[in-house]
DNA sequence: TTACATGCTGTTATATTATAACAATTCTAA
DNA sequence: TTAGAATTGTTATAATATAACAGCATGTAA
């Protein structure tokens, strides 16, 4: 049988769904998600949800909180999505993975006055995007 | 000035929801607010939602995506919500606006290689604040 | 070997968040 | 004063997410 446990594999249903939303143009909400992979015998919520669950723990996918819809991570910086960035077309709905050193550095090193320091961050940006303005 | 307005003045409505939302201490959710406007005449979540939204487009108030809860606007300088921050207290949950001017300017005048021209942005950052960690 | 801990799976039911659709009323500008 | 816009009230339902329970597979320790 296949080893379930090491650290860079995914299990079954975790492998189907990451597959799903790596092919996908779009972010992918839950529901969605769930009715693409009733077919592989996934039929309730919370199989999905628990899979998204640990794709976002372990970085493979990033959640689009204003959306709630899920995209697979693009860029080899965001070491397990401490520090993500999107943009998004307000218009088309496009979602595109922001991938700048730059930023993210000065974000990560960003502190707040009040003493808090910052695990992590989420920015998005939203706009038109090319085709639509 | 073609039109005037009643642009500085809320609805009732309006008014009771951003009375309790301002004088919160902490996020408040739309469930949450529902529950404690009944007594004022609100009854259905449409109501709540409705003057959510309107809150929100004039920028008295803003929403915490990654809680789906809401704040009043503690800051003179993001004016209609164009250029939100906010820390976020894993522990606690307590969420305090971002108020930093380099941090705005810098992300407002950012600009995406992918040519997008970004109208406006939310950033939230998750971390431990001073009593938590 | 057995026992146990852990992680994944499957399932039913339910909780939480948000909107559709329609009618009535009030406010505002001309 | 009157038309259009904004707001209100209401019922129903859609969309998003989790609780709670049980079973199975694998790795590790005794």
């Amino acid at each position: 049988m296949t080893r379930m446990h090491k650290e860079n594999s995914l299990s079954k249903n975790q492998q189907i769904i990451f597959d799903l939303i790596d092919k996908s143009p779009e972010p992918l909400k839950a529901y969605t998600i769930l009715y693409n992979v009733q077919k592989k015998g996934i039929n309730a919520p919370p199989q999905v949800y628990r899979a998204l669950d640990k794709l976002v723990e372990v970085g493979k996918i990033h959640k689009i909180e204003s959306k709630n819809a899920f995209v697979a991570c693009k860029n080899s910086d965001c070491e397990i999505s401490k520090a993500t960035a999107f943009s998004i077309c307000e218009s088309c709905e496009v979602v595109d993975e922001i991938s700048d050193i730059k930023l993210s550095k000065y974000l990560s090193s960003f502190n707040h006055k009040k003493g808090m320091k910052f695990k992590r961050f989420n920015l998005e940006f939203f706009g038109l995007c090319k085709k639509c303005k």
